[in-house]
DNA sequence: GATGAATGAGGGTTCATTCAT
DNA sequence: AATGAATGAACCCTCATTCAT
């Protein structure tokens, strides 16, 4: 039994597809151009173009074109927010032993054993990098930029402005502040608090350097922003 | 009583000087209507009825659009920046007497024992606070979506969108935190960037929460944001 | 009774076709406005309204004012082109007789000795007033002023410009010094150039004593142009 | 004594120059920009600009846009056909010797004696060439282009329209036919009919082939229409 | 549901012209 | 007489949106 879409779209002579596909392509379509242009630059006819559909028909599907935005927004953002997850299974990054000892090799600032700062730094180092590669991918960016410049004026963009700072990231880390401190290697009262900061540092850092995405960050730049940080919540919270 | 343009005009002998008045007054409709509007939204038109002058008087001083833009965001990114200013005096004159504190001006009397840690970390929340309003003014907040929004199709805002964080606050706190690291009450290797971390921290979380200045905060979320930022580098740099 | 636009369109089914009439009305409308008021007096605006139809729909149907400016030349270029197309009939069909001799045509009856100069002297006169009268239609006339006065700007213009000298006329002409030749009534080496000539001559006396069509030639006037023209031609091919 | 002028703009630090001087350089700036870019085209700001003078010093001189242009082509006017007047006393090109051979080459079409034919052919190639040399000079035929263009909206232009045949080598190649009718080497009726007729011919074919002036003309098309004018003319005219 | 044609409003820019100095 | 600043009216073009098919 064939699909709906693929059922219509089978006929070679007939030009229009099915709803779906065109709804997907027009979104697709509304997506590149309002990243490109901004919402108010983007014309539908652009749109239309690019998604190789009628002006009209992009009315029968959204209505007008606040709504397409939003709709594309939304779409875009779900897609990026997909991009922060971190790979499953990611998390811990070689938690086993943990049972370590407790002396240190300075033996003073650290009593942490062989767990020692280090390894929690880099730990953060490394998590840094990959919030900032998701930070400043270029579509990140952009959509960023387009719900920033938008959000005053279209409120339904609120969801869209609150992930500038990606929750899953920052769950990650809080997990990770947790382990370790459940291994004794940190002392983090309120983990949660504490993986928001981080990540809001980066996030910060890296918008700022980058020119909220619009230039590239050099490699020792990025290094940079993540080993101070790292730094800092290592003095912070290393036991 | 002298009429207003003769007020403004600098030659004594001339009724009314044409220029200086009339381009400021452009610049501070643009500024209104920009801010409002976003680059694309807001209309030449618009902006000359703001004002009170003709539409071709704008092009008389600007040129186009464009320029007309640079010129009332430099502005306006300048008058921002003045109030990121600590007001003078604020800063600990010399680093001597504890009274100058720039953390008096929260109003608290604070019998304060004057070098232990409750003394930095309030300091860092009053500190923290004045950020905060700093950034979440409405006109700075304005601008900086507007230039956020823009700042990929004009470079010429890169200027504008680095002072998201603000460089005179950063240096103020740089030099607090100098200060009471020479009093020995502080063990912080590069106050600088400390300080840059501390202004990053604020700014990302106010921005965040406040959806980049489209919601006001309210009062216990900033203070939320202030003392646990403030707990963070007391944990850090408390000797 | 068919509506006008059902009229006009081939499909059967389909009441009303939108675009070949409107466009059709937009050509004539820019025809008439281009033609009073030169290319860059007029507007698009004058001529939507004139065509009765929105301005948008003027750029739907030709992009911009430039190639709608060409369009509009090029229609009106062949209208007039077919103005020069002498009569089907009009030459001498076989050249034997001379009864079929184009000079007919100015409507005497001419008892003609059938090869005098008087004959081929008064054929050219007749001619010459034909060339004039097309020559100096009003439209003909304002078409070149407007070709002569963009042809610099706008090179797309050079054939309407070329057809200022019209082809057919000069080739009729041309068949009939052949013709008359042939009957050893001529001598003349080279019909086409001589041709050329003839009408060259006319057209440049035409249109420099008519100012170039913007006053009406006297009758008197055309009768000297051509009879002084026919005289030279009388005495320089009679033999 | 000094002039006006020199006393007024003797003074350095006074940019502002006297009144003739301003005046001609608005002219001569007009003209320029009249003749690139046609009279609507031509803005009063660019007028003013490239005379180096304010805009309101041109109204002030010359009232509005309009007078300004027949001002500016009246000047270019008489300037173009001072460059018609032929060079004092190069009338009779060298008419003198030609005692020649009475025996022609040929012997048999030319009767001519001395004053052969050929002579008076190349009298007038040589004519026709100077004609078309002054004819398709860049600002002869700019202006040419301007006056045709405008002549219908400024009955002013008319003069200047009525020029396009140049009046004054007219006379000369009348001159010349008389010259040559007396010494019996030609038999035309009525020289200064027939002069016309010769430049009308060169002018018409010269615009035509060169586009109104907007192409060079080959050599060997100036040839070909000199020649086969001065052919014409032999046959017609040459006893 | 999909299309091509059409619309009215408005945007940036430029122009000829005039005031005030 | 000469200027710089100012004006209001257009002009070309594009937009979001709707009809008629």
């Amino acid at each position: 039994m064939r699909t709906e879409s693929t059922a219509r779209r089978g006929a070679p002579g007939r030009p229009a597809g099915p709803q779906p596909a065109k709804r997907q392509a027009i979104l697709d379509a509304a997506v590149a151009v309002f990243l490109r242009e901004g919402y108010q630059r983007a014309s539908v006819d652009t749109i239309a173009d690019v998604a190789q559909v009628s002006k009209q028909t992009v009315y029968n599907h959204f209505g007008d074109k606040e709504r397409l935005f939003i709709a594309a927004v939304d779409g875009e953002r779900r897609r990026v927010a997909a991009g922060f997850t971190p790979s499953p299974g990611a998390l811990p990054p070689a938690p086993r032993t943990a049972a370590g000892d407790p002396a240190d090799d300075d033996g003073t600032t650290r009593p942490a054993p062989d767990r020692d700062g280090t390894d929690f730094g880099s730990s953060l180092v490394a998590f840094g990098h990959r919030v900032l590669a998701a930070l400043l991918d270029e579509r990140a960016s952009a959509l960023r930029r387009l719900v920033i410049a938008e959000v005053a004026r279209h409120p339904s963009l609120r969801p869209a402005c609150a992930e500038g700072e990606p929750r899953q990231l920052v769950e990650h880390l809080a997990a990770m502040l947790r382990h370790r401190a459940a291994r004794g290697e940190l002392d983090v009262p309120d983990p949660d608090s504490a993986a928001r900061q981080f990540v809001a540092l980066l996030v910060q850092q890296g918008l700022h350097q980058s020119m909220y995405g619009t230039r590239a960050l050099a490699g020792p730049e990025a290094d940079t922003i993540c080993e101070e940080a790292a730094d800092l919540f290592v003095r912070a919270y290393r036991r």
